[in-house]
DNA sequence: TATGAAAGACATCATGT
DNA sequence: ACATGATGTCTTTCATA
């Protein structure tokens, strides 16, 4: 698993401003010949420096409402319990398309990121989906009002 | 800005899992003419329901732990100062490369995702860029242990 | 690993149903 | 919305260094 070079993250950076560069652009734009290119790319894709390509979803398809819910799990009186009682909310979230996100931290707290249309929509989400969830010590709900860095990350994880 | 129809929603998935899929490829798939196809996709990109191509980068270049901080800021004696600590720390942090994602909740509460290569390097950083921030009332890290949806998140964000 | 050249595959566009 | 065909561009491969 050897290290990238310049030429690599040129590439890189490049075809994620914008996958659909051709090869031939990209050897411009980096004044190297097209082969190479075209060999660095195959090699980044064989590495798995490349996961895959995609597309971003736009604003309209996106939620216009966010937040982030962190779930405190009850402690049962049998420990073992713990384990299985997180597992299943996160299984039961990750169902759920308004689910973008879905983490475990600790031992007994669940992360979750939420959107929807509408800030209504997202709150009746929060208290019909979220609150009725069983075995909850605590659940803390953070809207994310104003996103400062890694904005279009909702429309990566939205599904259509 | 109309609808989009099953065609376009069929077509975005199937990028989704994979942009470099050929208009034949998914005409194919779709059983549908590779006019019909290129015409969707034009449309798709025009409208902006497209946002753009891009690369998901892999394991490799992924930060091996990541977590969650919960900021509040200290609530100052004059409160249109509190609009301006926030929005400095935001600035702040979001020139960070170990910070994948800033966003602002409610007037006084800034949330960040870092990543970073070990957990040592993740405590460190979060004791001497986090911590250290002036005025703030309270720092909550929530390690992100096991990622149930939307685990690729990290290699979307993951600057190179 | 890098390059140049050549062959084949592809997107794109125009026209017509 | 779909079919077809013409055009130019791009990818891919291979031989060579």
């Amino acid at each position: 698993m050897m290290q990238l070079d310049d030429l690599d993250r040129a590439i890189l950076r490049l075809l994620k401003k914008d996958a659909r560069l051709t090869i031939s652009e990209i050897a411009e734009e980096l004044g190297r010949p097209e082969s190479t290119i075209h060999f660095r790319i195959k090699k980044l894709i064989e590495r798995g420096v490349i996961d895959h390509y995609t597309i971003l979803l736009g604003p309209e398809l996106r939620p216009k409402k966010t937040a982030l819910v962190i779930l405190q799990v009850e402690t049962p009186i049998i420990e073992d319990f713990l384990e299985r009682y997180v597992n299943h909310i996160m299984r039961t979230l990750s169902m759920l398309p308004n689910v973008l996100f879905v983490a475990k931290s600790g031992k007994d707290t669940v992360i979750a990121l939420l959107g929807d249309e509408t800030e209504e929509k997202l709150n009746a989400f929060i208290e019909e989906n979220i609150k009725t969830l069983p075995t909850l010590k605590s659940v803390n709900v953070y809207p994310l009002d104003d996103v400062k860095k890694g904005e279009e990350l909702v429309g990566f994880l939205v599904e259509v």
